[in-house]
RNA sequence: GCCGAGGUAGCCUAGCUGGUUGGGGCGCCUGACUCAUAAUCAGGAGGUCGGGGGUUCGAAUCCCCCCCUCGGCACCA
């Protein structure tokens, strides 16, 4: 690393729709704690990050919420820089990209890019409402998606394949805001040329630097196929595209942030330009893995476009699970910072160590509230929190001032835990960092135990003083070198060791300088079985409750909507949240009995169940249906075995357009229950012979 | 199926340019100590290093095959 150079660092922006959990601190804290260090070893660097205040997701909640989208991000804006605030990640400016500054700098971009002539119009067929009189963005259409004939919004097939969908390519469009069919119109759309970048790409992503989680992708993308990128969209509520009715997609737009944030960071204190056009600085961006294709593809490929300064490394972060299992709002499996964590009233430098020390940064991370427990009470509390307590108490209550006499040897550790410090920070391993001082930790427990000072204070207090010194120095290291990860604990018991951490540099930690003892408190509080007990429950209580309206019992559907509205929100920006059924969303349009007569319904007894040949999710199948025997593909290959689905009575759509899968033709469709994704096929409840019609 | 990352004691991990008995930490067992938040210190038990072949005097480390987990791509009529 060039240590002359300022660093930047960055952290992918909350999405001002929902509020933060413990998948976004996963980001954020080690972000921080990497900041931190960088700060003590004496390194200049800027960090910023900010609300992503646009895209359809929040205008349609907006809408639902009966607020202006600047409402609810304003919400969402003031409850980031809360919780923030309260859990110590120290952003030198949080900014939003409403804005006037971030539209401003969106726009001179997009200009430069219109300017070097990577932007071009193209006419594209786009859902179009007649009765609303409107064209219908992204979210604001629901349709059949193209590929997999499931339900699907207008940027994405959510409740199918999951793929993106680009504007103009759903089928069978509605307007998700009057229900009303909707139809095909041409439209002037802007896209970019990404393709362009293809080899600047695979040239920068060799040299780009960063967690191999977040390279290894991005190369493989970028070697299999670039397409233009539409970056427009139909909305009110966003950056204006010059010259059009249109606004850039919240995805131009969002990383744009980092330069406007840093341009609000900058001011008084020198030139961002310096940063973002001049390459006079080091960029780091810490990212979840869900957006690294945006970080390594899209963002470097604007900023070149751009001429802007490009990043040197994306930091992405490993998944979260919660009890071993998948993170997820709906199912339950999370921990929201403000109503779980920060309202137990737990030390949030608890939750800060167990981010950063649980596992390797590029590792998943799993949370629950036992290990929380175990690790607390067990590493930090007994190894750190009573070392830096029994030494400092027995300093004050039997010396108060003491001679500045230190052991070399203690010396020696301090400096082995600064290098072990320096190089892990070097290769983003923040477990390796906390581990360092952990183990300096476990060094003064042991010098002590051996130097007895219990036993010397009444034989030879002269020896006793330089022991204790010495361990006071350790003491002190401790407090200098694990700040970063623990900064409220630190802060406050430097001082009963007469110094204030914040103000202190990696040099303080080996300088030699008598003490003058203050009476400590007991740095950390311990946890209790009952006070785990309890966010244990909370917590089951949630999954529970989850899993119930998973079932779809009624009597709770009230309860559940609410809940749904806050929880379901779309995170972007920091990390993966998992694709999520919400079947109470289906709302299906009313269809009249004709209608329903069009459907060909039948029981069709499978005669034959193969798997299909280099595919992992279909199975072929031969089905009776009556009169015919019909080949048929049927997605659950991952889930049923062939053999055992052989002579089964299933409910069958016999006159589904035929399609081919794989190069296999399917004619018609197999019924089944969708559990989460999970296939459950249904069988009559009676012997019924194949053919027989379904009303 | 292809690509990527992994599979090391109950849990988290180091080691992986091959070389003395595979290191730590947490938990567990025994002992010591009492300054300290039943914290600490010493000692100990616990591992077929995913499985099977091979190269080598010697492999957790190199090669081949297979299995499993996670993620990306293809694919869920």
């Amino acid at each position: 690393m060039d240590k002359a150079k300022i660093k930047l660092i960055t952290c992918g922006l909350p999405y001002a729709n929902g509020k933060a959990h413990i998948g976004h601190l996963r980001t954020y804290v080690p972000a921080d704690v990497y900041v931190k260090y960088l700060r003590l070893f004496g390194e200049e660097v800027i960090f910023v990050c900010g609300s992503d205040c646009h895209g359809t997701p929040i205008v349609v909640n907006a809408e639902k919420e009966g607020l202006k989208p600047k409402e609810l991000v304003d919400i969402y804006h003031e409850h980031f820089q809360k919780v923030f605030r309260e859990i110590n990640v120290e952003f030198d400016y949080f900014g939003r990209t409403d804005a006037e500054y971030h539209h401003k700098r969106t726009q001179e971009i997009v200009q430069r890019l219109l300017d070097n002539g990577y932007i071009y119009p193209k006419e594209i067929e786009l859902a179009y409402c007649p009765n609303c009189n409107r064209f219908l963005p992204d979210r604001y259409v629901e349709g059949v998606c193209p590929y997999c004939g499931a339900i699907a919004r207008g940027d994405e097939c959510d409740q199918g394949c999951g793929r993106h969908l680009e504007p103009g390519e759903i089928l069978e469009p509605r307007c998700k805001i009057c229900g009303s069919k909707a139809i095909y119109r041409k439209q002037k759309h802007y896209f970019f040329k990404l393709t362009e970048f293809k080899d600047f790409l695979l040239d920068y992503l060799g040299k780009l630097k960063g967690t191999e989680n977040a390279l290894n992708y991005a190369k493989q993308w970028v070697t299999m196929e670039l397409k233009d990128w539409c970056i427009t969209r139909n909305l009110e509520w966003g950056v204006k595209f010059p010259g059009e009715d249109l606004v850039v997609y919240v995805w131009v737009d969002a990383p744009i942030g980092y330069i406007s944030f840093t341009e609000k960071a900058c001011e008084g204190k020198m030139d961002w330009k310096d940063i973002w056009l001049k390459s006079k600085a080091e960029i780091i961006h810490f990212i979840g893995l869900d957006i690294v294709y945006h970080h390594c593809i899209f963002w470097p490929a604007m900023l070149k476009g751009a001429e802007y300064s490009l990043p040197n490394a994306v930091v992405a972060s490993g998944m979260v699970k919660v009890e071993g299992k998948t993170f997820s709002k709906s199912r339950g499996y999370v921990v929201w910072l403000e109503d779980d964590y920060l309202a137990s009233g737990l030390n949030t430098d608890f939750l800060r160590y167990y981010l950063v020390n649980y596992t390797s940064h590029q590792k998943d991370l799993n949370f629950s509230w036992e290990v929380f427990a175990d690790k607390i009470n067990n590493e930090l509390i007994a190894n750190l929190g009573n070392f830096l307590y029994r030494v400092t108490h027995f300093a004050w209550k039997n010396f108060g001032k003491l001679d500045a006499k230190v052991d070399e040897a203690a010396l020696e550790a301090i400096e082995t835990a600064v290098d072990k410090i320096k190089k892990a920070l070097e290769n983003w391993e923040f477990k390796a960092v906390s581990d360092a001082f952990m183990e300096l930790s476990s060094f003064g427990n042991n010098y002590f135990q051996n130097a007895k000072p219990w036993d010397l204070i009444k034989s030879n207090r002269e020896e006793c003083e330089k022991a204790v010194a010495t361990c006071l120095q350790l003491a002190k290291a401790l407090t200098i070198l694990s700040y970063p990860v623990l900064p409220k604990t630190m802060k406050e018991f430097s001082k009963f060791l007469g110094f204030d951490v914040k103000k202190s540099g990696i040099e303080d930690a080996l300088k030699v300088e008598g003490f003058e003892i203050e009476k400590p408190k007991i740095p950390f509080a311990k946890l209790f079985p009952e006070k785990i007990a309890e966010l244990e429950q909370t917590m089951h209580e949630r999954i529970a409750m989850a899993e119930k309206r998973e079932l779809g019992e009624k009597g709770e559907l009230e309860e559940v909507k609410v809940s749904v509205k806050v929880s379901e929100v779309e995170t972007r920006g920091k990390v993966k949240v998992e694709e999520e059924n919400k079947p109470e969303e289906i709302d299906m349009r009313e269809i009249t009995f004709e209608e329903f007569k069009n459907l060909d319904l039948r029981i069709g007894k499978i005669v034959k169940a193969e798997k299909i040949e280099k595919s992992k999710k279909l199975l072929r199948l031969e089905v009776d249906v009556g009169d015919e025997v019909r080949q048929v593909v049927a997605g659950i290959a991952e889930y049923y075995e062939p053999e055992a689905l052989v002579g089964k009575l299933v409910p069958i759509l016999v006159n589904l357009k035929p399609a081919k899968l794989m190069g296999v033709e399917s004619r018609g469709m197999i019924l089944a229950a969708d559990r989460n994704g999970e296939p459950i096929l249904l069988h009559p409840d009676k012997e019924v012979e194949p053919g027989t019609r379904i009303r």
